[in-house]
DNA sequence: ACTTTCAGTATACATATGTTAACTGAAATT
DNA sequence: AATTTCAGTTAACATATGTATACTGAAAGT
């Protein structure tokens, strides 16, 4: 197994090609839209010629839909993530921005894809994100809700307070995409705020 | 004045193709993502050849920042336009929601430039759309502020809720440029339900 | 051992792109 | 009336693009 030249059938080099595709686009669609690449520099990056990509892909289109699926799995990620460390009791809000900004840090071009593309140019990437992100308010209001069980304090309307506060999270993550590490302290403050503002005013009075 | 053939100066020419220019970027861009668009189709929609187009803008990218000024234009009418017909009262906020989705549905092209390019392409952009939205953010504070004053109900911090109203209200904005006119009633009281939730929030005890 | 499969190559194509240089003709200036 | 200015054209260029066709060679199946 320590071998240097570790035997690899042709399917796994096929896979192993066909994660380099991805990765390459997702490299590149971070710093330029997914739109603007062409299907000939996606392939000179992953070492193939444009013929190649043929055997992967019928389109860039298509290689655009798996990176959506891969920002669906992301998500779900860090949701699970954020799960597994949330403390129980009042931290739960500082820990979960913790969790997302380093979400954010680690999968940065995903996150930027996601915001990129979420209203971007074909109605099949937008509809694909926007299910994504539906899934990913829906888990987020249960948290909510489960949460509002523990503490006794009812919420109003846990979907709402959900969509707003991933609006507001999504908002800050594009700021944080663009900010130096050492600025994300100052945004998980102000984040940490909002939120708060949010849960108090979807409290039941 | 009302003779069919107008004169028009040779400058007057020159500002009607400068816009056609604009128009058509705006409307190609609302379509797919400007880093996308040509120089050649952008100068074929305004009538031109591609060597015309450099009689107006040095680069793509010029234009591009063109759009942005005028982004950062209407955002500003909007505002204008949302204050002049405010009814001091309960209904602000309601009516303020109605004057952003007509906003929406006129300038329709402008706001998807702005939401694709937000985060997209270039950090000029990036930079130049955010400074706008700042400055939009800046002027709902002080808005929010005058209401506090005139319902006596301060507000912990009206900067903080100003951002937040504006992510929450940006979202939706992007959902409704996808639906039919029919169904933005229904954005408009969800969108109602959340602004209420953080200004609530937003109260001080 | 042979044959088949198939990821990737080599090559060629028509078309689209950004940019340049020399021009045209009508409006503006003198 | 003669001259200058300049928005826009024509033409040409080097380069990038998506796609099709025939190929190569090594892994997999027989």
């Amino acid at each position: 197994m320590s071998d240097v030249t570790t035997k690899v059938s042709r399917l796994d080099k096929k896979e192993q090609t066909h994660r380099h595709l991805i990765d390459v686009a997702l490299k590149l669609s971070s710093e330029r839209s997914f739109a603007s690449l062409s299907l000939r520099e996606v392939a000179a990056g992953a070492g193939i010629t444009a013929a190649g990509f043929y055997r992967h892909f019928h389109d860039m289109e298509e290689l655009g839909l798996a990176l959506v699926d891969e920002v669906g799995l992301s998500l779900r990620r860090l949701l699970r993530e954020a799960r597994k460390r949330v403390s129980p009791g009042p931290d739960a809000i500082k820990s979960s921005i913790e969790s997302f900004l380093e979400f954010i840090r680690e999968n940065g071009n995903l996150f930027r894809l996601l915001l990129g593309e979420r209203q971007g140019a074909s109605a099949v990437f937008r509809k694909a994100i926007h299910s994504e992100m539906d899934r990913f308010i829906g888990e987020l209001a249960i948290d909510l809700e489960r949460l509002q069980q523990s503490t006794g304090k009812p919420l109003r309307d846990p979907h709402l307070a959900a969509e707003a506060i991933v609006a507001v999270v999504f908002t800050v993550g594009a700021e944080a995409l663009d900010l130096p590490r050492h600025k994300h302290v100052g945004l998980a403050h102000r984040l940490s705020e909002e939120i708060k503002m949010i849960l108090r005013g979807s409290l039941q009075k």
